[in-house]
DNA sequence: ACACTTTGCAACCATTGAGTTGCGGATCAT
DNA sequence: ATGATCCGCAACTCAATGGTTGCAAAGTGT
């Protein structure tokens, strides 16, 4: 859970594209760019870049069978960011009942 | 929990500097462009840039006082992107556990 | 063997984004 | 009142990136 790999994870999934694309490889189980290409409005080449992108993240992890490669979900680069920002969330969880508590403490003398 | 609250969430957690600043903020309860500037190899300009993407993301929370205008974390962005995450996460488990059963029944029928 | 499909690599273009400098306005302290 | 901070806005540079086209290599079907 080093911070350039979620820092990977979060880049992977700051674009629209590579979160819809997410969202169908989850459909579908598995993916390659050429099929991916014909529904969207964009090149081949274009989603190529993006599923090895996924793959740096370690979203993706691609399998080549004969001529294509399919793409299928990699859960462990979501975990681990998830597990950060669990982590994070907590930490801001405390920071801020600190700060409540204070506020209310601030209140009860203002009466 | 719109997909572009999302992104927004995501691209403002995508720049290490931007996650370091969270950090910070996080551990002092409040900052300011021109403290953290001080800290970091970067000019106020650079932080303030950064702080009004976190804010734009729901992710921290500007308040002025006087001359100086602090920033604190703001919850809500980090809990939305959160939800997004562990939902995406469950589907992916779903579709993961078919697939290891299908292939464990492969398996089976491979003997 | 040959036509067709699929991929991968490289070069290129346009846009975004992180960072800088410069400046003017507002606030505080003396 | 004036000097010192602190902020915000605007213009600029430079690298990263999403996207394109072109082409060669490898697999598939007849």
């Amino acid at each position: 859970m080093t911070d350039a790999s979620v820092g990977a994870t979060f880049t992977a999934l700051s674009d629209p594209t590579r979160r819809q694309l997410v969202g169908m490889i989850a459909e579908r189980g598995s993916v390659t760019a050429s099929e991916v290409a014909r529904e969207l409005p964009i090149t081949r080449q274009a989603v190529a870049k993006h599923l090895a992108v996924l793959h740096d993240a370690g979203l993706a992890v691609p399998a080549r069978a004969g001529r294509e490669t399919r793409y299928a979900l990699e859960p462990s680069g979501l975990v681990d960011a998830a597990a950060w920002m669990t982590q994070v969330g907590a930490e801001w969880d405390v920071r801020l009942r600190r700060l409540q508590e204070h506020a209310a403490s601030a209140d009860r003398r203002a009466g």
